[in-house]
DNA sequence: GCAAAAGTGTTGAGCTTACACCCATGA
DNA sequence: TCATGGGTGTAAGCTCAACACTTTTGC
């Protein structure tokens, strides 16, 4: 379950997207669904997350973190399957370099038709995942590449939390998390006053440890 | 992994204790180790959970939630293992009941030997879990009976977050929460003014849609 | 009456929110 | 010079922690 940014085709404006792969095979063949596959012997939960994500989509992730466990009884119509979910974040780099074919693409998040098994509802929880760790604790860099001014991280909470935020408020906010480092650079090129670029200076999303939020 | 409250041995006041298995094979044989087992076919994820801690304590949850899904390498010397926890809260007359034998036993959930596996870090998760849910979410009063006084529910906390809290103000807190309704009865039998009963009008835990909190 | 817990009131500190305002740049 | 987003200041309002105070029981 991976999550990156683009801009929207109307607004341009930053917006949540989702890989998608189209099932090949029954059951639901032809509908659209996460990306997964088995486990191995030899490697981790992680490893084989970060694996499959490789393996569909081309995409490594820079931050990393389970889910959930589904394992409800009809998930799948042929056979019980307990899915151990995981849900990534992206840069934007890494998203426009992704591979698109004719059986993987890129949705938005809230434009999502009906999935494969019980995937509208993982990405539900994602999603409600995602926002809560937005709120509180301090993800919405990994989104980002390395340098970012404080109006574009206002630009990922709105697009993930759907809601306008004060300007002014917020990049106080921002400015007093101790990751977030301000540099001497400016970012050109833009029609006003070159905005100031910030860099963010925690470590990449390892798993159960990351205990600074719920 | 199961908490509930039992009063301390010392003190009189309630603690926090956890039952625990004694291994009867190896590995870790003779060690003490959170209960759990197989999942069969046939059975969702909270149905196996509950069956399993029915069949080593005889214990019955008034709240169940999935924890976290472990699959380590080398979680077990002689085998893979991918084990899918929960966490379970029991009401103190349920853990009056509970069988306790020469192989179960209960112990204060900050007072545990080594165990068998990676059960210490499990146990430390699950607690840093609970901490946070009773910090944020309306928890606390699976962990007590029907009807309580706003005192006990503020020992509860005061033994899980292990720290002293203003009677006054907690009690003002406890009474803004929306799922706690007053009664018209009183305890009697102390030895000081008669406290006023309440009761926890919220629903018992079922899973991954309580998304109150993170 | 006295001790102690139950329960209420009040105040000040700190944080959030809303919004007025200045600054720097491209056109 | 003007429009616009970048960036700063500030006052009102809210929540929370501390603590003084009243009430009701057992002894």
């Amino acid at each position: 379950m991976i999550f990156a940014l683009r801009p929207s085709e109307c607004s341009g404006r930053p917006t949540l997207w989702i890989p998608l792969v189209r099932r090949i095979r029954e059951p639901f063949k032809g509908l659209w669904a996460l990306p997964g596959g088995p486990l191995t012997h030899s490697e981790s939960l992680p490893d084989a997350a970060s694996r499959n994500l490789q393996e569909t989509t081309g995409l490594a992730p820079s931050y990393l973190e389970q889910l959930y466990a589904f394992g409800g009884l009809h998930r799948s119509p042929t056979q019980r399957v307990v899915s151990i979910v995981y849900w990534a974040l992206v840069q934007p780099t890494e998203a426009a370099l992704a591979d698109e074919s004719e059986n993987v693409k890129w949705f938005r998040a809230d434009r999502l038709g009906e999935l494969a098994f019980d995937h509208n509802a993982i990405i539900d929880y994602a999603l409600w995942r995602l926002r809560n760790k937005m709120a509180y604790g301090s993800i919405a860099y990994h989104l980002l590449g390395e340098y970012f001014t404080l109006a574009q991280v206002r630009e990922v909470y709105e697009a993930v939390l759907d809601r306008e935020l004060d300007p002014a408020n917020f990049r106080r906010q921002v400015k007093a998390t101790p990751e977030i480092e301000e540099t001497d650079q400016y970012l050109q090129g833009g029609k006003h006053r070159p905005p100031r670029l910030y860099r963010f200076t925690g470590r990449p999303g390892l798993d159960p440890d990351n205990r600074s939020t719920p």
